[in-house]
DNA sequence: TCTATATATCGAGAATTATAGATATATTGT
DNA sequence: ACAATATATCTATAATTCTCGATATATAGA
């Protein structure tokens, strides 16, 4: 973790509505409805769900998590036409232990 | 350790100078000249030593600090003339700690 | 292939942040 | 009180970010 990469994380964390989103994939069966076709949260949750439980543009919330997942805080997965998305828990510990 | 303040503490990480600075005194022996009037580093850091190493102006610096300081991150302690800025370990803590 | 659905990308205007210089305030020493 | 030094605050402009609607791309099913 170098200071370039610890700046990108906190600029992805500086945002009310990301954080709000890697709060909720916390706990993504708590948080979001089960998805009709995939029947786990393995993979995390797909975006429309995100994007409604969010309330903004479908456009922002993409590009929100494309962001996310360009510095590493979000993993993606495909499953069809969905994009899952799930926090990526080994880049938050290092995160943390960088702060620290 | 709310939503509010998490952005809020996000937002001061989200720029390079700021989180540089924050790194910078995790130990300030040794990336501080030690100061001319107080010896020790116990409170920290003063604005100029600061404003020096950062290469940027001094309101800027100032602030810089003062916010890191409204938001937890910074404690402030005044010498003299001197302000002096140290991390807040705790609310550090209490944030990565947040994040997982 | 055509249609519907899900996601991604593009382009733009509004809002916020970065940063500086000027000025104000606080403190110390003469 | 006055001068010097350290820091804080004000004001303004440039740069970046926020957010959207429009459009493009990808996938699945009829």
């Amino acid at each position: 973790m170098d200071l370039k990469l610890a700046t990108e994380i906190g600029k992805c964390l500086s945002n009310n509505p990301r954080l709000q989103i890697l709060e909720w994939l916390k706990e993504p069966e708590k948080n979001f409805p089960p998805h009709e076709t995939l029947k786990h949260f393995n993979d995390g949750v797909c975006v429309t769900y995100i994007q409604e439980k969010a309330g903004l543009s479908q456009s922002t919330i993409s590009t929100y998590l494309t962001n996310m997942e360009k510095c590493g805080l979000l993993i993606m997965t495909r499953h069809g036409k969905w994009s899952y998305f799930k926090r990526n828990e080994e880049l938050l510990r290092q995160y943390a232990e960088f702060l620290l």
